[in-house]
DNA sequence: TGTTGATACATAATATTCTTATGTATTATT
DNA sequence: AATAATACATAAGAATATTATGTATCAACA
């Protein structure tokens, strides 16, 4: 089973900065494997979702990054700049808090009863 | 406290399946009220992104409508058709599941450690 | 040795879904 | 009489994802 997209979005930034705060350091592909690993493969981040989010947050000056060789292929590191680990524990304690609160909406039994 | 509005971003039509079944039948503007003050204002649904929800999950045959009037004033009832009830159940089990997937991930401790 | 699948980056066109702004109108409150 | 709340609705624009496409390296296998 994989998650209807639609929960995803909005959650994306969130959880590239919590695997940055967790890994120090992470190349894209790497991210997208590392989602898919720890959810068993419910939750698939795709290529065209994650890099313009990378982009995104590197050119917020939220992350730093090292281009590294591996061979002839290239490999962009992303780290947490320092108001990336701020950013990073605030959206997650943000998320962690919403889940709490929709979680608290969906355990609601009938009100009309 | 209000969640930044990306967090909301495909939640709504699983909350208001939900309430609508919770509830029998509401109107618009009683969702939005109903949804505040459930989330002591942390979640906060506009009109703008609540009505055209509504009219995609009628034309999708999800809800049914009755329009009645209070005095002048028009007031359009919202109820889960047969197969909103069933794609109600689907939308809140599975946002549980994605719930407790984002929680697990928000609670991993540091992995390079 | 050549084809496939995995690794690794990237961007463009399109779709979805929200925000923000605007509009109309009734009713209650001050 | 003016303002806030109730109650509907839509349009322009922004944000963010999907899907498709492109390039290229490397490993495995037949």
């Amino acid at each position: 089973m994989i998650y209807s997209s639609e929960l995803i979005k909005g959650t994306l930034k969130t959880i590239v900065l919590k695997l940055l705060a967790d890994n120090k350091r992470m190349y894209g592909y790497e991210i997208t494997q590392k989602v898919k690993q720890l959810t068993a493969d419910k939750i698939q981040i795709t290529e065209g979702a994650l890099y313009p989010t990378l982009h995104a947050l590197e050119s917020d000056g939220l992350l730093v990054t090292e281009t590294e060789y591996i061979g002839k292929r290239v490999r962009k590191y992303y780290s947490l700049s320092r108001s990336g680990k701020t950013k990073a524990n605030e959206k997650v304690s943000e998320l962690a808090d919403f889940m709490n609160t929709m979680k608290f909406l969906l355990d609601l039994k009938n009100q009309s009863a």
